[in-house]
DNA sequence: GTCTATACCCGGATAGAC
DNA sequence: GTCTATCCGGGTATAGAC
């Protein structure tokens, strides 16, 4: 159980100081172990952070998915909207969800690919839920016929824009973006259908 | 003129390495001089980085200003939506860009406060332009009578929402976000006060 | 598996000659 | 101002006893 140990402290690390900045000897202090014995279960530490980011991608998975399934009851706006301040708790809370967050923006030079291996799947996983949850609104009444996809692509957006101010901001920064923001994504993917007639040239059919 | 050139060499690896990722034997060898003699200007790396990081800041702020100068003949929404494309040419051409961004994102721990300083002053001040833009668009009739400090933040939401894929992700995923992104802003903040209704329950006044 | 001890390298920084 | 030489600390990693 000390390789279970070890992953965790390291994630913390990780997390707070990023990959260059951690040490493994600081990680072997907290797990109240010595620095050599970190490798006897794991192969360096390339390899220990590959496996920290890795259980904080499904970690947070899996805390996204348990939201909103916890949230069935509410109506369709709140649902997404509470995503935000319950992301922020999240951020705070949890050094996955920070540890993802940061190797998102700033992999390590060397692991770049390794990195956007994870990265990538999990963001194409969230906007499939979302466009889902979004499809099954419509068919429930919910919200007028629109095209889910594109909206499941600005929720990302606007999730990501206003996630920044939950990093590199203050909680009132981050408030102030939610409420300027929300109405704005809210009220415009209401309105999708209308760009169509302004783009398509009269007259014309799609081929 | 080395000050200048060490400078310049700092930016560049700062921006590509981070802060304690960037060495000074790298910086010195590549404005060909020694180590120590980069001690003859500045008084340490902490020093060093904190002037590339001002003229950084600096630089973008001026490149920003350039960009709306340069593009007044456009239309409002074309003046505003092209500020994207122009941002990934940006980031990807100018150290300036690329250091501004990830020391925002991740500043070292030690420099926070000394970071942050440069940061919220930079957003706040692009922040009122794009503000008195708008107001200036109502006055001229190119744009609705709409809450312009609202709309300014949202703008910087969906900038930073959508540049945060320039960052991580690939040029087509950028690409998908803005094209999915943009109608959902630009209808949004057209429809901005309807919402006043919605929230304000009936019957009740401000106090 | 975990320890002690240690090798090795590279980082930032300083002293002092030129 | 720039160099050579050097100090010191920290990092990763390994050897070998227990």
């Amino acid at each position: 159980m000390t390789a279970q140990s070890i992953l965790e402290a390291a994630l913390f690390h990780f997390a707070r100081d990023g990959y260059e900045g951690a040490s493994l000897r600081a990680i072997a202090d907290e797990v109240g172990i010595k620095k050599p014995s970190i490798y006897a279960h794991f192969s360096g530490k390339e390899d220990l952070f590959l496996h920290a980011l890795a259980h904080a991608f499904q970690e947070v998975k899996r805390h996204t998915l348990e939201y909103f399934r916890d949230h069935a009851e509410l109506a369709l706006e709140a649902r997404l909207k509470g995503v935000f301040p319950w992301f922020e708790q999240e951020y705070n809370a949890n050094a996955s969800a920070r540890l993802m967050l940061r190797m998102s923006y700033f992999p390590p030079p060397g692991l770049y690919n390794e990195v956007m291996d994870l990265v990538h799947p999990f963001l194409d996983g969230m906007e499939r839920s979302l466009n889902r949850l979004l499809q099954r609104a419509i068919r429930h009444g919910d919200l007028p016929l629109i095209p889910t996809e594109q909206a499941a692509i600005a929720f990302m957006t606007s999730l990501d824009g206003i996630t920044v101010e939950i990093i590199y901001g203050s909680s009132s920064r981050y408030k102030r973006r939610l409420e300027a923001a929300w109405p704005v994504f809210w009220h415009g993917i209401h309105h999708l259908n209308e760009q169509a007639q302004k783009i398509v040239p009269e007259g014309e059919t799609s081929s």
